[in-house]
DNA sequence: GCCTTATGTTCAC
DNA sequence: TGAACCTAAGGCT
């Protein structure tokens, strides 16, 4: 249940493993059987995350496209595959190491133009360096959408997901009901700059953290448990607990079928 | 063991 | 707006 930076991690650890090496694939449970035919036996050339997508490029110009959607997993394993319990959709193979992928949303190879139209529906991702905000900022400043709900559209911010939407709008102060056409400039470079930061550095670690350093020694004094989505945040699944910065309690609401978290008291209306 | 929930997206109505 | 997709973990019994 990823949103971009465990997309870009899972991505450099199957460069790692697999970049530059001739692999098998196959489909054990059948569902990937044509697709992987397609790959199997090639090299890998290239492997890259755009928001939560991920594309594994081969020597004969086709690409695997992975989702994971919200039930998809990746678990990577050295030495020679085990025999496969349960569905499991595609197995990557190389002499040393193997990747399983189950449950995903989408397992699909694409041609290169194929690729390249997958990409560009999506919006920018503040974690790749060749991201252009403006792309960003020209949907959001025009939309009488509730900013909360744009920064959950893939096609604004690629990449950003329910724990990092909650957590910039609360750094920010800004309430995730208030329309993308009343946040300003200046603003939403904030939040895009922040998000570029905590994004790669969740990247890096394949967690969460939206905690600001002087407020750690607040927050895990009052927090002794990690959340299960690892990482220490300030609002995300916090609903009815008292806020960390001020009196407040923590609300909770349903914003387009997805659990929404804020503090009313930091961010106000 | 069974029930609920989850960092997500698409499609049908 | 709701269901479907289809997996795993946590909480409860």
């Amino acid at each position: 249940m990823p949103e971009g930076n465990v997309i870009h991690h899972q991505a450099r650890r199957l460069g790692r493993a697999f970049m530059k090496r001739v692999v098998r694939v196959d489909s054990p449970q059948g569902r990937f059987a044509d697709g992987a035919s397609r790959v199997d036996g090639r090299t890998v050339t290239k492997v890259e995350a755009h928001g939560k997508h991920l594309f594994i490029g081969f020597d004969n110009r086709l690409w695997i496209h992975v989702h994971l959607g919200l039930f998809g997993k990746w678990r990577f394993r050295n030495g020679d595959p085990v025999e496969p319990q349960g569905q499991l959709r595609m197995r990557i193979m190389s002499d040393e190491k193997y990747a399983e992928l189950r449950g995903p949303t989408v397992c699909e190879v694409l041609t290169s133009a194929e690729k390249k139209e997958a990409i560009a529906r999506i919006g920018p991702d503040p974690i790749r360096k060749d991201a252009d905000p403006e792309r960003a900022w020209n949907k959001v400043h025009r939309s009488r959408t509730a900013i909360g709900a744009l920064l959950m559209n893939q096609q604004v911010f690629a990449g950003v997901g329910n724990i990092y939407r909650a957590e910039v709008l609360f750094r920010h102060g800004i309430s995730p009901y208030r329309p993308g056409t009343r946040v300003d400039r200046e603003e939403f470079d904030a939040m895009w700059g922040d998000l570029a930061q905590l994004m790669s550095a969740g990247t890096k670690r394949a967690r969460i953290d939206t905690v600001r350093e002087e407020h750690l020694p607040e927050v895990m004094g009052r927090a002794p448990r990690e959340d299960r989505h690892g990482g220490e945040v300030y609002v995300y699944r916090r609903a009815g607990q008292s806020c960390f910065l001020c009196e407040a309690e923590v609300q909770m609401a349903d914003m387009q079928g997805r659990k929404l978290y804020w503090c009313p008291g930091c961010q106000p209306d």
